[in-house]
DNA sequence: ATGAATTTGAGAGTTGACTCTCAATATCCC
DNA sequence: GGGATATTGAGAGTCAACTCTCAAATTCAT
């Protein structure tokens, strides 16, 4: 048996909320606005059973720490501003990315991640970046 | 000043002869072949310093611990077998990848990795895969 | 409402990847 | 070949991310 509770609700509407991919740290953070005493454990508990459900999915991005977000989120790539260290979806997908695999290999999934800094690092809005 | 020894000669060919990416362990596992008394310690040091030179580049792949390669290699994406967790270099680049990213944000750098079985695990030359 | 069963919080523990320390050893300039 | 200097090996140490432990609290079928 399996109990549904407050926790588990409100880390459920974490992720369905988001916009973006969260890192554990930061799903905890945005949840304890409703649950102070939110531990982080518990945070990590109900990530992997989220997993194993299928609820949410797991993003990998190289040279960054495993972010998660609903699956129920179209398939989309990811741009990481390495100024600001967040990441961002992008819109679309390429397509014949599958047949960049040699003969004999199966390819299950795919990960695009583009890197460089986001609008608001680039050009922003109220301070200078003239550091 | 900085020595030449024999350590640093036998990693950096080991880099020069690999023909994919390879992990910290990986590589002095390889270079044990010639200098058994070899130190984890020392793999991470010559690293660094052939990081710091250019003469090797960091391979970050999500859901992989770091591997790296000669700077002499090409621009290439990687497949990454979730069997043998061994990287597979890809020939070829898909274009249009730098477009996907939003207006204002400036991309320095793209990552594309394929996930799946590569040809050794989906087909197994002298074993069943059926387990 | 009751009570068996699950879940939680918080801190300790683990893990994996990497770095430090320092005595012993190798390198290289002359 | 000698000696100053850099490098090495091996084990201890660090660090971040994640997992375990267990008493206390919550959930839910009845």
């Amino acid at each position: 048996m399996m109990y549904l509770t407050q926790q588990k609700r409100v880390l459920g509407a974490v992720f369905e909320r988001a916009n973006r991919p969260l890192t554990p740290p930061e799903i905890c953070e945005e949840a304890r606005k409703e649950i102070p005493a939110l531990s982080i454990a518990t945070v990590y508990r109900a990530i992997k059973q989220f997993l194993e459900e299928g609820q949410i999915r797991a993003v990998e991005v190289p040279g960054a720490a495993p972010h998660y977000e609903s699956a129920a989120r179209h398939h989309h790539h990811f741009f990481v501003c390495r100024e600001c260290k967040r990441l961002f979806d992008l819109i679309g997908c390429v397509r014949g990315v599958g047949s960049l695999a040699p003969e004999g290999f199966r390819v299950r999934q795919h990960e695009i991640v583009l890197y460089g800094e986001c609008a608001a690092c680039t050009n922003p809005p109220n301070k200078s970046r003239t550091v």
